[in-house]
DNA sequence: TGGCCTCGAGTTCA
DNA sequence: CTCGAGGCCA
């Protein structure tokens, strides 16, 4: 064999399994050789092709970044127009769109459907011809997109020559995605580099794909995945959107695992399970499902509306991030006087709920976003229900900043700040908007439990100043409730019953309720193991820091509490109320006190019985209820739809319980 | 002193 | 649910 000959065979050889290495890693994201492998069998091509520069063709993996090349991004005519999807956000949306499908079709007959994820990127259209690549387009507006194609040839699931066969002419289309990880660390890079980070991987992808230099590009791991095609000449033997699918796959192209639904109750018990098992699973974001006709001649019989073909439908997930507009920042005052900014957006639809109203959190939070009135700004709501704004995407022309209040919005008092602390105060303790915080704190559930006192009763009884401060509760007298314009008979003797009740709760719910800095249910309930009220009133630094959990913070903060004259004569009120304050008697480990020593984590969503129940019924049995799950943790109970924690005992290996399992542990009394 | 572990506090919508 | 911070233990 000739030397030029030789050179040949081997620039093929490498080729070959440069191909198929990308194909492992990419399309199977099973990979067999390590990164440094991979680029040695790149530069030996590299090296190859630069000796003998007859072998440098366009398709060799090494002509994927072409250094000359530069994106120009003219406009791309579709030949074959790019739709979009109708979407479908619940199953009744999904079952109109089925009944519609059903009626545009000859009559009896039952289509089936092929579902895939709906991949959240960007929508493109590769050209190859002869199985080569010729040209890379975005969707555009769906009629013309943009060239893309030297940034397209350096993304490595998007194969240079297809593998056989393969007809004349063929346009496939599918979505470019930027995988989690890689959106992640490019960010950090951004960052450390001190520029702006990209907000979502789907917006990460779309500005990596229309990068003026291929190489940028190239570094950015950017994916191809495979959801149909719009023009096979010259003639499309294919009959069903599964067999393209698998054609698609031959032909070396990533695709999705897919499945298949017979009916619309198929589709829904999918969407539902994708939505729990497998979405949280994917490297890449989703924001729903694709159900497609799966028989061409049925979905050419189906058709299409103006705007999309009738035989496909996008069953969406609700949107966890949408974008609104801060109409106005207000302030609110916290229970403990703390001054917190509040941006009230134009109402906007996020994952399941109208969002209106977003906390700021501090000060900081706000000058760190650059949050003013006007801006546009993206919020989100992923995991969490509370939702938050992520950043500002088009600040407002001549929008002014936000400074701190000089005076307290409820009672205009001077604000204050401390200046260890981040947050501003309104240190007057009378202030309407801080009394009504500490009532509903008083008369929540973990506190005094007093149902029937809530924000709107709460309001009205300051507003009037019947009510200034929680004594007053217990020397409300119907005549007070027939008043308010919310009270008829019946509510007031309700009302009166419920915090007539509450009197005998247990000191350690009572000294909750006080809202003692630092002490919350958990130490409330062991502080009344250990003192009465009274004793609690007068013990000392010493004496307090002797029960477990209190030390030198918690200690001062309580006998802080109690030197105020206003508390003692709070105290005294109350002792003339007849409240419960009596120290609570350590529980004995009984017999039937099979939980002992151990603790308890409930997470998510239980069927029978409420979180706080079956903490009781574990602390009932001499177990403890915790909300944090650590090593020390013996049992995670997890419900419905729980999320971090159950993952963190898994990640433990701590051992996890299903509401059953729990329920079998309870002796019969306390099975609910 | 550092690294757990746990608790407290703030928080949205219907 | 998450953050920040107090308490405890090595």
């Amino acid at each position: 064999m000739s030397a030029p000959k030789k050179a040949a065979a081997e620039a093929a050889r490498l080729r070959r399994e440069i191909a198929e290495h990308d194909r492992r890693y990419y399309i199977e994201d099973a990979p067999i050789i390590s990164d440094t492998e991979y680029d040695r069998l790149m530069r030996q091509l590299q090296e190859l092709e630069q000796a003998h520069l007859e072998l440098a063709t366009p398709d060799s993996p090494t002509q994927r970044v072409s250094g000359a090349a530069s994106a120009d991004f003219r406009p791309v005519k579709h030949t074959v127009l790019m739709l979009s999807l109708d979407n479908a956000y619940n199953s009744e949306e999904l079952r109109a769109w089925h009944e519609r499908l059903l009626k545009n079709l000859p009559s009896g007959e039952r289509p089936r459907f092929v579902i895939e994820p709906k991949i959240d990127g960007l929508s493109c259209a590769l050209t190859y011809v002869r199985g080569a690549l010729t040209s890379a387009a975005t969707r555009g507006d769906g009629t013309t997109g943009e060239d893309v194609t030297a940034n397209a040839r350096t993304i490595r699931t998007i194969p240079l020559t297809l593998s056989g066969p393969f007809p004349e002419r063929l346009e496939i289309r599918g979505e470019v995605v930027l995988y989690n990880e890689d959106f992640k660390r490019i960010n950090e890079k951004l960052a450390a580099e001190g520029r702006e980070p990209f907000v979502n991987p789907r917006n990460c992808a779309a500005g990596s794909l229309r990068q003026k230099d291929p190489r940028v590009t190239a570094q950015r791991r950017l994916r191809f995945i495979v959801h149909s095609f719009g023009a096979w000449e010259p003639e499309c033997p294919i009959k069903s959107h599964a067999e393209f699918l698998a054609a698609a796959k031959t032909m070396g192209l990533r695709v999705e695992p897919q499945v298949r639904a017979e009916s619309i109750e198929d589709i829904v018990a999918e969407y539902e399970r994708f939505k729990n098992e497998t979405l949280v699973k994917l490297p890449y974001a989703v924001d729903g499902l694709v159900v497609k006709v799966d028989s061409y001649a049925q979905q050419r019989r189906a058709g299409f509306t103006a705007k999309s073909p009738r035989w496909a439908i996008a069953f969406k997930y609700p949107a966890q991030q949408a974008s609104t507009v801060i109409e106005d920042v207000v302030f609110s005052v916290g229970r403990t006087g703390t001054i917190t900014p509040v941006a009230k957006v134009k109402p906007v639809f996020c994952a399941g709920v109208t969002i209106s109203s977003v906390t700021l959190h501090n000060f900081d939070e706000v000058g760190r976003l650059g949050i003013h009135a006007g801006a546009s700004v993206l919020i989100e709501r992923a995991g969490e229900v509370i939702p938050k704004i992520v950043k500002v995407t088009k600040p407002a022309k001549g929008g002014r900043n936000i400074h701190p209040p000089k005076n307290c919005p409820a009672c205009g008092a001077a604000v204050v700040k401390e200046p260890e602390f981040v947050a501003y105060y309104c240190e007057n303790p009378s202030c309407p908007a801080q009394i009504k915080r500490m009532l509903l704190h008083f008369a929540s559930r973990p506190a005094m439990d007093i149902q029937g006192l809530g924000e709107q009763v709460v309001a009205t009884l300051v507003d009037s100043g019947r009510v200034k401060s929680a004594a007053d509760i217990f020397e409300l007298a119907k005549g007070d409730l027939l008043e308010i314009p919310l009270f008829a008979d019946k509510r007031a003797e309700n009302l009166l019953q419920q915090i007539s009740d509450s009197r005998a709760r247990p000191l350690g719910k009572l000294l909750n309720a006080l809202g003692i800095r630092h002490i919350g249910e958990k130490l409330a309930a062991t502080l009344a193991e250990n003192f009465s009220l009274d004793e609690l009133a007068q013990a000392s630094v010493d004496s307090l820091e002797r029960v477990p959990e209190v030390g030198p913070v918690v200690a001062e903060s309580i006998t802080d509490y109690f030197a105020s004259k206003e508390v003692r004569e709070l105290i005294e009120r109350f002792r003339g109320a007849r409240l419960n304050f009596e120290k609570v008697r350590r529980r004995e480990p009984s017999s039937g006190a099979v939980f002992s020593g151990k603790t308890f984590v409930f997470t998510g969503e239980l069927a029978k019985m409420t979180r706080q129940e079956a903490e009781e019924k574990a602390k009932a049995l001499g177990g403890k209820a915790s909300n944090s799950v650590s090593s020390k943790t013996s049992f995670v109970v997890a419900g419905e739809a729980a999320g971090a924690k159950l993952k963190k005992a898994l990640a433990l290996g701590v051992p996890v319980l299903d509401e059953t399992q729990f329920i079998a542990m309870l002796p019969d009394e306390l099975k609910p």
